[in-house]
DNA sequence: TCTATCTATTGCACT
DNA sequence: AATAGATAGA
């Protein structure tokens, strides 16, 4: 453990050993945050003799706890000598986790606790299906749903969740009328998600938020339990999540929050940066850390960055340096199309590739839709990539239908999981039944399930007559073999629960029993096909939850908690959570890359409208916002950082002309070097600057060459005069194949590159040529086979 | 009742 | 472009 201490910096070493009370680290991009909190989880166990059990680290995404977890067993198992020897800490990890899942587990144990009508049994619904609720309930109410859209009504229920306020009074400035409906429209969403026994996001958190205010016991019990808690990305909690850590840690306030402001970029989820200065209003005792040693990127990267962060007024103010050596030129690139673009980036990942096989790179781009033209590109190309999000597995319509009848096996009141399963495959249970079925349970206040209950069971049947629904027979048959499916499957789950079946199997056999693969057995589609192989690796999917090993290290079966986690874990995993470590190449978005570095990062579609984003220009909050994404994307650069647009683009059916971003703009040119063949939007800029300054026109043709000598900087001067000096005179006759500083050579492997010194005449010349993606390169102009490109 | 086909709509980031 | 919803024909 010393030996690990003594890596840290005196900043680092504080926020590690400052295991007492309040912690607010501020820490800059790479600035080792992570780093911070493993090595401070270890050393609770190792020094201050905490019970792993007892730490709790928050993160934002699966993904980064999964991360974390790893590296916290890497770092105990290296100090495999020591005193966790002597203890059976071994087995027992802390726990790491995200907000969702961490109040998932508690609401699994406590819900009915809260006395509202969920049981442990509830389901958890995504923004897609918590959307398709709120739009049946704008229909119940006859709304029109062209005027208040169900997406308007999530986001007005989310913000007054997630910002802890009271619906009526977060919306008090609205027009009355639409303050009427959408107070409507939230009271039968309440009432539709508890009947389906569900709850959405941002209700995991609030109610675990309710139930803790609520219940002293419970809150004593979680107090005791999580004594030392850590949260990771704190600049991207919301108000409700603050709430939450304050209730948490009431008794013993050992908290620590490693956030950086200027990465603030969820505020559309209703993050709030003012959680890290309220930090200080309600733990006055709070030690401030700050880190600013930045470890991951070159001197030019975080120049830039910084540049671009600057113009940003609300800020808190922090210098980042770093010690890493000043680095290559951020590489710029304009392209003519958005096809162009693609290729380019193709091509230079192909080279950089070549070169160092084993290089990781990341393409970064602001929307998902932009990925198309690059992964076509790629495979053009033949390169192979990963790509993270957009469509995730999880997302998938036969992952979802499989996922909805093992929800409504677990929980048969959740109506959004009945409704989708209940005639795929088809039953005969069309849309004429189904508006039956849910007329009799609105007349009777209670689930699909139920309803059909009532329907198939005789007795009941009789009360059916007075409110006058008549059912076929075949619809009755129908409904009763699909009553009798689901509670087949339900009574297997008690098989689970003795360990007599395994969760993959039993998914298998809800899979195949329910028709449901033989339905795309026997299409003849291919899409059908591939749809039963996604089931066949969901099946393996759930074999991850099939065993556990219990504190003897013996493997037995998790039982139904772990059917129930696996629904949960599909339902809170993202596509972002996918991200393959192993793979060379990335494409994703910008906010999927938080708390990613990588060698080499392009980052593209730098356009006003694209990035920053086209609904971000007219509002400055946004705009900062969207500045604080390029800082991220910037800075998750380690070495070698590109930065491309495209002058026009396909943007939905039309084609745009898009002008460069403000954020290529606020990036000082001396740290830029322009790749691209035709004149750009860089180059015309520098040439007015140049201009300006000296007042003479330059000319075309040697318009490379002045832009070279413009790059060089102040302190340069009087080199730089020299070697205009000795550079040739720039007549036609050199122009036609002679190399000399200023012009661009193709290289077999390295590329296009920047000539930037002569050394001798002729063949045997000494060349210094700058290689976008390989650096500085000395090279004897005979032996290096070098054309002008 | 089911299936295929057409039409209309809508389009950021993510737990 | 992709998807939800409506509609017609089997």
């Amino acid at each position: 453990m010393r030996h690990i201490l003594s890596t840290l910096n005196p900043q680092q070493l504080e926020a590690v050993t400052t295991t007492e009370g309040p912690v607010l680290v501020l820490a800059g991009a790479g600035s080792g945050k992570t780093r911070v909190i493993t090595v401070r989880t270890a050393y609770l166990m190792t020094h201050c003799h905490v019970q792993p059990q007892n730490i709790l680290s928050v993160t934002f995404t699966n993904k980064a706890a999964e991360e974390m977890r790893e590296r916290i067993v890497g770092l105990i198992a290296s100090l495999g000598h020591n005193k966790l020897k002597e203890n059976p800490y071994n087995k027992a990890l802390p726990l790491v986790c995200t907000f969702h899942s961490f109040c998932t587990r508690i609401l699994r144990a406590y819900i009915e606790k809260l006395e509202e009508g969920y049981t442990k049994n509830f389901n958890i619904y995504d923004a897609d299906e918590s959307e398709q609720v709120i739009k049946l309930c704008i229909r119940n109410l006859s709304i029109d749903e062209k005027k208040i859209t169900p997406k308007f009504v999530q986001n007005v229920i989310s913000g007054a969740k997630n910002r802890g306020e009271d619906l009526e009074s977060y919306i008090r400035d609205y027009p009355p009328a639409k303050r009427d409906a959408i107070l409507n429209i939230a009271a039968s969403y309440e009432k539709e998600m508890k009947t389906a026994n569900a709850l959405d996001f941002d209700d995991l958190l609030l109610k675990t938020v309710q139930l803790l205010q609520k219940d002293k016991e419970i809150r004593r019990k979680y107090n005791e339990i999580f004594r030392y808690i850590m949260v990771d990305e704190y600049q991207d909690t919301n108000p409700l999540q603050f709430v939450l850590l304050q209730l948490l840690t009431e008794e013993h306030q050992n908290i620590c929050v490693v956030g950086d402001d200027a990465q603030s970029i969820y505020g559309f989820r209703h993050a709030d940066i003012r959680n890290i200065l309220d930090f200080e209003k309600y733990y006055p005792s709070a030690k401030v850390i700050k880190l600013e040693q930045n470890y991951r990127s070159t001197k030019t990267i975080l120049n830039v960055a910084e540049a671009v962060i600057k113009q940003n007024v609300y800020r808190k103010d922090k210098k980042l340096w770093t010690n890493n050596p000043e680095g290559e030129k951020v590489y710029y690139y304009q392209a003519l199309t958005g096809e162009e673009e693609a290729e380019f980036v193709a091509s230079k990942i192909k080279e950089i590739l070549k070169i160092d096989p084993q290089k990781k790179i990341a393409v970064l781009y602001r929307t998902n839709a932009q990925s198309r033209l690059f992964e076509e590109a790629l495979r053009k190309h033949q390169i192979k990539y990963k790509i993270v999000g957009g469509f995730s597995f999880y997302q998938r319509a036969e992952i979802k239908d499989i996922v909805a009848y093992l929800k409504v096996i677990l929980n048969p009141f959740d109506n959004l999981a009945l409704e989708r399963i209940i005639n795929i495959p088809p039953r005969e249970l069309g849309e004429r039944t189904l508006e039956k079925i849910r007329e009799i349970a609105k007349q009777m206040n209670v689930s699909l399930w139920e309803a059909i209950s009532i329907i198939t069971d005789e007795k009941a049947n009789s009360a059916l007559t007075e409110i006058a629904i008549q059912f076929p027979k075949r619809a009755v048959s129908s409904l009763c073999s699909f009553k009798g499916l689901i509670e087949e499957f339900q009574r297997e789950t008690a098989l689970i629960q003795k360990g007599e079946k395994s969760i993959s199997e039993f998914v298998k056999g809800v899979i195949e029993r329910s028709g449901y693969l033989q339905m795309l057995l026997s299409s003849n589609s291919d899409q059908d096909h591939s749809r039963a192989e996604n089931l066949y690796e969901f099946v393996s999917a759930a074999a991850r939850y099939d065993e556990v090993e219990d504190e003897e290290g013996v493997t037995k079966s998790s039982g139904l908690l772990g059917l129930r986690e696996f629904i949960d874990y599909a339902a809170l995993t993202s596509s972002t959570d996918d991200f393959d470590e192993a793979s060379n190449l990335t494409l994703m978005t910008v906010h999927a890359a938080k708390g990613l570095e990588f060698s080499v990062v392009f980052l593209v579609g730098l356009e006003q409208g694209v990035f920053p984003h086209i609904r971000s220009l007219d509002d400055e909050n946004q705009l900062e916002e969207e500045r604080r994404l390029c800082y991220v994307a910037l800075t998750r650069a380690k070495e070698v950082l590109f930065l491309t647009h495209a002058k026009k683009r396909h943007f939905y059916l039309s084609e745009v002309e898009n002008e460069p971003s403000i954020f290529l703009k606020e990036m000082p040119d001396e740290f830029l070097e322009d790749l691209s063949y035709s004149s750009s939007w860089l180059s015309a800029e520098r040439k007015k600057k140049k201009q300006a300054k000296i007042g003479v026109p330059t000319y075309d043709s040697v318009e490379a060459v002045a832009e070279f000598f413009r790059q060089k900087s102040v302190r340069n001067e009087m080199q730089r005069t020299e070697e205009i000096e000795n550079s040739p005179k720039l007549n036609d006759e050199n122009l036609a194949d002679e190399i000399y500083p200023g012009i661009y050579v193709l290289h077999e492997k390295y590329g296009r590159g920047l000539v930037l010194k002569k050394e001798g005449k002729g063949e045997a010349a000494k060349l210094t040529v700058s290689f976008p993606g390989f650096g500085v390169k000395k090279l004897i102009e005979k032996y290096a086979k070098l054309k002008k490109g």
